[in-house]
DNA sequence: ACTGGCACTCTATGGCCGTGAGTGCCAATA
DNA sequence: TATTGGCACTCACGGCCATAGAGTGCCAGT
């Protein structure tokens, strides 16, 4: 009873904050909500929550901030789940109107994620570790120079320029395009060392070194998890924001420059297909600390590829950019697994 | 003579300005510079360029403030050449180092762009519209399903996933293959459409109209296409300024989120492979009136292909963006030469 | 357990004023 | 004629103070 309201005071005071950006005061919130009691019961429930630990003052003689401890509590036991508007759902009917390409289907949906929750939006790239071999395909450019194309069933296709220590004659060349071909297609990307394993021994000895560096190579592509290319959109949002939050974005616009710090935190909210959040310290990057992100994974046929997630400051709209999130990687792994 | 020293003045001023982001007065002039005359005939001096429109006070009693025009007359008439320092030579030079993927050499670019000038960089991809095709590939991924790459000279390649309308057996897919691919091999991209025209002709009706489907998206990707794409970055660099600039930098993040708009600005810049410069409302886009572009095209033996630049405040240090600009062009357009 | 009331604490706001940088003008000068 | 020193004037900025108001904590009463 006195625990309930409590967490309704909380809530209250979140929700507040989030939506005027002000430190909120405790007849303020008897004004906006209708919690039955006085403003005089509200102090001491907040003074209450605050030697918790869940709200704090700037100040003295100013209202309450949650915390970061706070938000967490919010986010885990209080936010409900917020139903998408029509508008909503139009928009994400169109965006999956018009998927044609994988990079078409990635760049939409980054540019739907930041316009549905106002933030900045990072969409991954679908990992080949997990995926399958499609095809792979040989191209000789010149004497020297082959081209390698790795296509795999997530629809991602990858091609990387080879350098040959010496010509390969064409007909040789057929039949090592004929072996490789047979050899991974269909395995698993991350499969694919012990199946090549041994392939360059079958050949004579004279293309054996220029098999070698084609066979490092394709292992160079489908293994290498950083190459791992992230979308991002949405970045105008930052600026937005007329707080404290916006007068040092340079360490936030920094972190979002660093491929290897959002995969970092990309990959610890992906993990599975529910929503995971991380706030404010929560971050393991120190130009984070006042930025929360928001991500799921997303997946094809029930396996988790890639992940995707807003970043906004730690007094972000929770419910909005939890559904948000929710519902762009259900949408992309349906589409994921159509193709 | 009186012409001369005025325009030391400018120079001055725009020098003093960019480098302490202060309205700059007579006396201070005259401390900072051995101009050998005292503040009362730079004063007058100042008068006069005021009157001419090269300089503005933001209020009575400040110092003067250079107008977008003054910025025009110190870039067209006033600025050196700005030789590279050593640090900056061994930048590009690590940078050309590491160059084995087109993608790769894109976003080194852009690195080394934003961290020579300390500006948000963009490069260009290589357009199509000059280069030639050096080969095509057409995959067969599934009965209806097609994956055709097509690689330029440039070193660019552009994939494309197309549905048909009915299957295609596999000899027939063969005999297509062989005839477009000598039909456009050593091409000009932009010619492609009358090298193609009448080749579903002289296939059997079966396959035509999948032929026809293969065409299209060929000289789509091929002509049509100016989905062009621009990498950018430093963004996080807009945010190191603490003056008015960083005050609204909403509008000027927004633009760099739109394509179009930076191809259109890219566009205008890169003509040539002389550096140009759109000094605040020279620009077309009302978002970046305080914003400079300095830009450059780059290309392949002669040809502008692409463009580069960096945007930044009005008052940004011009010769140094112009010279990292002009660099990193010629050093962009030799790497894809020598390919 | 809740409420009304009250004293207290601070921040934010606005007016006031002195300071100083910077200007324009003018008479004197080389 | 171009330059200079001098001088009065303007105006943003920072410090200071008083006031207002929002918000708190506490206590006694129900």
């Amino acid at each position: 009873m006195l625990e309930d309201r409590r967490l309704a005071v909380l809530r209250a005071i979140v929700e507040d904050y989030v939506s005027t950006g002000e430190p909120v005061g405790s007849k303020a919130l008897v004004d906006r909500h209708s919690l039955g009691v006085s403003s005089a019961t509200i102090r001491n429930d907040m003074a209450a929550l605050e030697d918790e630990g869940y709200i704090a003052q700037p100040h003295t003689s100013a209202g309450r901030v949650p915390t970061d401890m706070g938000y967490r509590a919010f986010v885990d036991r209080l936010s409900g789940v917020k139903p998408l508007s029509s508008a909503e759902r139009r928009a994400i009917s169109d965006f999956l109107a018009g998927a044609v390409d994988l990079d078409d289907v990635m760049s939409r949906s980054v540019r739907l994620l930041a316009q549905l929750t106002r933030q900045v939006a990072l969409v991954q790239y679908p990992s080949l570790v997990q995926a399958s071999v499609r095809h792979i395909e040989i191209v000789a450019l010149s004497e020297t120079r082959l081209l390698l194309v790795l296509i795999a069933d997530t629809g991602r296709v990858e091609q990387r320029v080879i350098e040959l220590p010496a010509p390969i004659p064409d007909e040789a060349l057929g039949q090592v395009r004929t072996r490789l071909l047979s050899a991974v297609t269909g395995e698993r990307c991350s499969d694919l060392a012990p199946v090549l394993d041994g392939v360059a021994e079958e050949f004579s000895t004279e293309v054996q070194p220029q098999l070698v560096v084609i066979i490092a190579t394709m292992l160079e592509i489908a293994v290498a998890r950083e190459e791992q290319r992230i979308v991002l959109g949405g970045t105008a949002n930052l600026a937005r924001y007329r707080d404290s939050f916006a007068a040092n974005l340079e360490p936030v616009l920094e972190a979002l420059e660093e491929q290897v710090v959002l995969l970092r935190l990309l990959g610890e909210v992906s993990g599975g297909d529910e929503v995971t959040v991380r706030i404010g310290h929560e971050n393991p990057v120190e130009g984070l600390y006042g930025t929360s992100l928001v991500g799921s994974g997303y997946g094809r046929d029930e396996t988790i590829v890639a992940g995707l997630g807003v970043v906004g400051p730690t007094h972000m709209d929770y419910p909005v950019s939890m559904t948000a999130v929710r519902s762009v990687a259900q949408y992309l792994s349906r589409i994921l697994s159509e193709t």
